[in-house]
DNA sequence: TCCCGAAGTTCGATTTAAATG
DNA sequence: GCATTTAAATCGAACTTCGGG
């Protein structure tokens, strides 16, 4: 292991004067180009590398942000990560992860080994389950910069990063209603689930402004549930129970993808056709989404850049902690965007 | 922060018992059991946590090993993250994560990074992209233990954990033969992904077994493609090129899962249906797997054990390591399984 | 005033050699 | 000499102080 000491008897000059140069400290002003030159060429040529916990140990920066995960399994943060990872690594971070596996008590034990590690900031991905009040609260007591992506939450310490659902809700039901729809059928997301909440409000609204006729016999709810893919065969049960109340319904608006699968299945499966006899529409646009047949019509959430900004939002916390300034947690809405695929199709008359 | 010191005014001993009591030292033998007692009081209610900088800095473990994954949006790999993540929490391991984003520099500067950082040990996971000979050259070139996923390597210092794929291929092609189906196309992988090669091997000692003629005619393969996901659009291609040339095929074998479903799509625009017409087998397991209509047969890779099996041998050999014993890499192949769903069905005559 | 160096201190835990009764 | 305990050195980087030219 090469130390400051090597690079100091290397280069010819003392272990404070490689610092400074190599840290570009204030007093590097005071020495001349030729020592920085023969400092960092020496440095370079033995291929010294700072010892990070030396560093951290000083409590200088720790150069890692905690990406807690509730999961991984889910598709639809993969590409949530990818945006993270991405940000995070332009910026030289590294990511300490954790999956936090929907437990409660994976994520405190993380939590408390993630400060152990001092990661400068933390970003929570918080998709699926509803997140309990205590866990924010951990969440506050520690001091350093947190972001959640996917929930909103109004507490004074904590950013949050999402789609803007209520938005994504009415572009979703105004498609259907553009291409004719009247009647319509919503498999909305689980109750505890905020997401579908603000969707939903956004249908309704939607509704209201063009005197579209919501039937309360059409409109079901998953049921509350841990597991992300169980909304599968959720959707599929619901739907099929739907049909056999033979009441008419020219499309189905899901609270997200794989529900709009599922019900996709069960549609098929009762030998309806989509979408020449019922459209869909989902949302997240996951990556499944363009491997059905019929391709799936969505609301895409920018899952990506939602990664980005989460980043984003911590590394200026950071920043202004660092520099003593002071950073107000901040929401922020993204926008949807329709893609349309060959799960809908103009009403049948 | 409670530091050792603290404790020891706390408990009226000196910092060097209590670092002594603490670690269950050699030394902590010589030491009264009241001593004892009172210092691990003093601890625990001053809730002290031993700094891990000041630890690391010592040389003594780091309690992280670096997971580099080649590209986290690969809906194959997410249940390997999650097996390798829950097995690594079980030992109390943190992991530090990198999305390679299949670029050799990336790779590079990542493992760096990890490195610096000093992981006690170095799982890749290869999924798609071939891994070229001077990137192993990098793995080998550092001392630490390293694991790769999916991806068999000859080497010294590299352990490797994959499905058995030769067995795999040899499974999809029984399955579809006892469904008396004699003309079948194979839709194989990139030429440069060995795994594709091992299956097809096991695919033709089953057919020399059995005297299945395999049409050459009706084996093709996927390009080679940086894009894990572009192989879908390649599959669907592939599969419209076979049909025009009229030759027939009672049932395809594909590469992977998200191949297979390119080509149900293909078969399935073509107005032929699946399984009646067409069996159709692919390989992984994905989660999309069971969301198709009809639901997708396929050959299940043990993702989540291979993840912990992964943990485990780079656990024993940073145990090996640490007792100076030595620990020479292992391949260890894991058992494939058949999963029937509905896209396979018994040949119509 | 400018440039640089040597030496010492800090961070927190571990480990050694040494000192107590 | 023995059982117990402790002071001091160590790890590597960073910053401070003082001092010389």
């Amino acid at each position: 292991m090469v130390t400051v000491r090597d690079v100091a008897r290397k280069s010819g000059f003392s272990v404070g004067s490689v610092s400074i140069v190599l840290n570009n400290a204030p007093l590097a002003r005071y020495m001349s180009d030729e020592a920085k030159r023969r400092i960092k060429e020496a440095a370079h040529k033995l291929g010294y590398k700072p010892n990070q916990f030396a560093r951290s140990l000083r409590g200088i920066r720790s150069h890692s942000v905690g990406v807690m995960v509730f999961d991984v399994t889910d598709p639809f943060c993969t590409l949530i990560i990818r945006g993270i990872e991405n940000t995070l690594y332009e910026q030289s971070y590294l990511s300490i992860f954790a999956d936090a596996h929907n437990e409660r008590s994976r994520f405190e034990r993380y939590l408390e080994m993630m400060l152990e590690r001092r990661v400068e900031g933390l970003i929570v991905v918080a998709n699926w389950l509803v997140v309990d009040i205590n866990l924010l609260a951990d969440l506050e007591r520690h001091r350093i910069p947190t972001v959640i992506v996917a929930r909103q939450i109004q507490r004074q310490s904590v950013s949050s990063v999402l789609v803007d659902n209520e938005n994504g809700g009415r572009m979703a039901i105004q498609h259907l209603y553009d291409l004719g729809h009247r009647q319509i059928a919503v498999l909305r997301g689980p109750k505890a689930v905020e997401d579908s909440g603000l969707r939903w409000s956004g249908i309704r609204r939607f509704a209201k402004s063009t005197n579209l006729k919501l039937d309360p016999r059409l409109t079901v709810d998953l049921p509350d549930s841990p597991d992300a893919n169980y909304s599968f065969e959720a959707a599929q049960h619901l739907t099929a129970d739907l049909l056999q109340r033979k009441l008419p319904f020219t499309a189905l608006l899901a609270y997200d993808d794989v529900t709009a699968i599922g019900a996709m299945r069960a549609l098929t499966n009762a030998g309806i056709r989509v979408p020449e006899q019922c459209s869909i529409i989902g949302f997240d646009d996951v990556a499944a989404a363009s491997f059905t047949s019929p391709a799936l019509t969505t609301v895409r959430q920018p899952m990506q850049a939602m990664g980005a900004t989460a980043v984003q939002l911590v590394s200026e916390a950071i920043r202004a902690g660092s520099e003593k300034r002071d950073f107000s947690p901040v929401t922020r809405l993204l926008a949807p965007e329709l893609v349309v695929r060959h799960s809908t199709a103009i009403v049948r008359r």
